[in-house]
DNA sequence: AAATAATACTTTGACAGTCAAACTAAAGGT
DNA sequence: ACCTTTAGTTTGACTGTCAAAGTATTATTT
């Protein structure tokens, strides 16, 4: 097998173990992938305007709207006015959606712990380097 | 910030760019994700029972038969009694299924080589070790 | 050998998430 | 002042999903 089809096999299996371990930690939370997504998003950058977040996320202002809903009724999200454009809406995460980015974001700095237990400290650079020049590429 | 949170980063990244990438190009062609997903699992497998291409995916059977019914209507794949379990339907991609694994797959090899356009032969080296370490981890 | 249990798949009913398109409100351009 | 554009919401239709109930076949127990 060529270099380049072992890569694309080793980043795919990659992939898909990233998904389903996302996948079932968020299970067990109760909120739902699209949910913690957004809030991951929104703790990541802080107060977005819809339009912002609904880019950052891929799906349409529409999608959104409904999302943020839930959210709000859930008590992890706020909406408020934009300061300088009327038509904005702007949506922040709420003291509990912190705490819920918090936790999660844990989850994932534990399994990147786990994940380079035999990675040695050397071989992290490149990888990181690595990554960041194909994170450019995109 | 931390290596580890600059790992955590990074792969948080590449893995959002690795799914806006593979959606953008799915949507090219007018399959769904779900139905994508399938087609490639079979491919990369061959013929499968129900079961176990449901556990690949990584959803029930019941989701499994409604979206094989649609790729059996498109010709894209075809349904066989197991050879020994009376139980079991197999099943796997038609010729045209093949080409659409086969088209996929190289561009995701285009991909793969466009990323690695400025990671050297030894840089690439030490990412698949790496990779296919944390593979081992999950 | 018959009865029971386990397994593989399908069907059905109920929801999330999604988009496109129509709608409302505000800002920008002429 | 009047279009035009932009931001967000609402609505209708569809896909993907699961759980639970149903059917057919195989495996196990008695």
């Amino acid at each position: 097998m060529s270099n380049i089809e072992n890569l694309n096999q080793t980043i795919t299996e990659f992939y898909d173990k990233m998904s389903s371990w996302e996948l079932s930690v968020v299970k067990e939370t109760g909120y739902s992938l699209a949910q913690t997504h957004t809030i991951e998003v929104l703790g990541h950058h802080g107060a977005l305007r819809m339009k912002e977040l609904a880019q950052k996320l891929g799906i349409t202002t529409g999608t959104l709207t409904v999302q943020v809903d839930k959210l709000v009724n859930l008590a992890l999200i706020e909406r408020g006015p934009h300061p300088e454009d009327g038509r904005s809406t702007v949506v922040e995460l709420t003291e509990a959606g912190e705490k819920i980015h918090r936790q999660h974001n844990q989850l994932h700095l534990e399994l990147m712990n786990d994940l380079t237990r035999h990675v040695s400290a050397e071989e992290a650079q490149i990888l990181l380097s690595c990554l960041q020049k194909m994170n450019q590429e995109f």
